[in-house]
DNA sequence: GGACGTGGGAGACCAATGAACAAGTCAGTG
DNA sequence: CACTGACTTGTTCATTGGTCTCCCACGTCC
């Protein structure tokens, strides 16, 4: 239990004043200590394995060097740890360390408040808000005035500066994938939930057939809960039928693999009786299903990395959260090419 | 960009030197304040919005009320969640908030203790140290002296608390409710990772049918690679032959993914023909698959919230970690029942 | 009028930072 | 040769926002 060392005990072991430790230890540029005098100090920190409280110094300066992140149900989806570790990547990269905070998604707009303003007396720089999936939110009316923005959601006010991925483009890369393997009859699974991501989605799948002068057809497209037996009853609709498609674009990884048992039940093989293409890019899903299921990747490390970086830029004055405002930034979703989709039979 | 506002402020506005303030708002037993006064404090406490900053606190009480976590790749697997939910809000609960780093697999022992000295720089009261799945590791140096616990994994110097799932009583309720399901020739899938998990298991599965009078048949046990890929391997080998086991006792619920696909290209039903049972209880897939998988749970929530309650414990001085060091403490691992186990056939 | 009780404040302290200042050296200068 | 000014090299001290120990003023009671 060796109390830790101070700047007094690199002061003292140095025989120096504490000033010209810190002085030395910071480099700062109107510091004027001699070579010797900067040598001896930092031999005797490197000596007692020194390092400055960052508790006292972010008193003094004004600047704790922490950032909170507020985080949404952290354990329920994988994808918020790739935000996390986006985040915390390149925070730690520019000497920042987060603080993170669970909120409940249930959890009333009080209790939002008091995780901001906890996070607020802990003296944070700047507050990072992720939500668990693609939506809009009230963000709490403590965050005003507070550098902060958004993963993964937008602001209803449209007063903090979000990021979000590129749904749009996203989906239109899957159906695309399809289209050029040669599909004419393509299906959709999409879903009942009122989220952004559901109308983009089948927004994107309609401007895809278009674009490639294929018609809509309505039959085609069948609506369920997003989970895995939504896309079994989903796909079982679609596929148990002479006129059947012969590519399906799933809503999500979920439903797709509900799609594949429905298929398996009947005997129709994947990709040479009908190809898939997911959303979401759920590695212990789309890797796993067999085949491996081609699926569209959500940017989350992506836009933790973004956050971090665009908030870091406002805290140091390099950049004005303000010009961002305006619009959400859209993040690209790459395609994950697996083996889910190979041209049409026959 | 309201400036934050201070103890000064509070003071000010209820007509109070910051002494009173500080006594009424921290409740202080010696403190001498009337009843008329105390409401006052408070009332301009609350008008301002006031909350105590944390660092100011913390500098002059030497504690922060801070703790830190680090976690081995905290993306990889949605388990870490569970571990930094359990942990957050057990802390929560206790005034404590999380400072979390990310600390790569791979890293060098360097790093690691440079992980440790950044949050120690940081001044947190105590430190979570959480890897990606159990083992034994050597933990940095300057660990030593802090209090801590770590999850789901053992300090192979035997300094530091630690908190590890029971594998093997977990294992051998898996396997239990295959034989209470009437089976006796029940094979396993093992893997080929030299963790803990994997001799524990298997241990667990020999002494399960050995207190059940069941003769072990080496043959009925295959080894693979822990992965989807693996289970569907071993599997095939498995089952694919006249004297197959009439159930199988998985690794891990990914093994058991892969099985479900080698027993269905045998034409094998689950449960009719072929009972399963997992371990980790992946959500994902122990859900989603068709049946769902029957499995084990790994308690990750309560091995954070476990380790949560005992260091902060120790860092109030209710008890003292020395006296857990000894051996870990082993967490209950409950069987989660699903639909993969029926009798055997005939 | 001294002891005691009540209500509240002054000021040191935590571990750093940073503006202002001081001591010593040396060259240039009248 | 003594004085000045510039430069070098550090140090002093106030400050950050709280907490906590000790002290003080004012009444009251015996």
């Amino acid at each position: 239990m060796n109390k830790s060392v101070g700047i007094k005990d690199v002061a003292a072991a140095a025989g120096v004043s504490v000033t010209t430790v810190s002085h030395v230890l910071n480099d700062v540029s109107y510091a004027r200590v001699g070579a010797e005098t900067r040598e001896r100090v930092h031999d005797a920190a490197q000596r007692l394995g020194y390092g400055p409280n960052r508790m006292a110094q972010a008193l003094r300066t004004q600047r704790s060097g922490m950032i909170g992140f507020i985080s949404e149900e952290i354990a329920t989806t994988p994808h918020a740890g790739r935000i996390i570790l986006g985040a915390e990547e390149t925070a730690r990269a520019r000497g920042y360390n987060i603080m993170i905070i669970n909120s409940a998604i249930t959890g009333s707009q009080d209790s939002r408040e008091s995780d901001v303003a906890d996070l607020l007396d802990r003296q944070v720089d700047g507050i990072l808000y992720a939500t668990m999936y693609h939506r809009r939110l009230a963000v709490p009316k403590n965050l005003a005035g507070v550098p902060a923005v958004l993963v993964d959601s937008e602001d209803t006010s449209q007063t903090v500066c979000s990021v979000i991925p590129d749904e749009v483009r996203g989906a239109r890369s899957a159906v695309q994938t399809l289209i050029d393997a040669g599909h004419s009859r393509i299906g959709m699974i999409t879903n009942t939930d009122d989220v952004p991501a559901t109308h983009s989605r089948l927004r994107a799948f309609k401007e895809a057939l278009a674009d490639a002068g294929l018609v809509f057809d309505g039959n085609l497209v069948q609506t369920e809960p997003s989970e895995v037996p939504g896309g079994y009853a989903a796909a079982s609709r679609l596929l148990d039928r002479p006129d059947r498609p012969t590519a399906v674009f799933c809503y999500n990884d979920r439903m797709a693999m509900g799609a594949y048992r429905a298929a398996a039940e009947l005997g129709l093989r994947i990709p040479q009786d009908v190809s898939f293409v997911g959303f979401d890019n759920q590695q212990l899903i789309a890797e796993n299903l067999y085949p491996a299921l081609t699926t569209v990747a959500l940017p989350h490390y992506e836009m933790g990395a973004w956050a971090a970086t665009q908030l870091i830029d406002a805290i140091e004055g390099k950049t004005d959260l303000g010009s961002l405002v305006a619009r959400p930034t859209i993040l690209d979703c790459p395609l994950v090419v697996r083996d889910s989709v190979a041209p049409p039979p026959g």
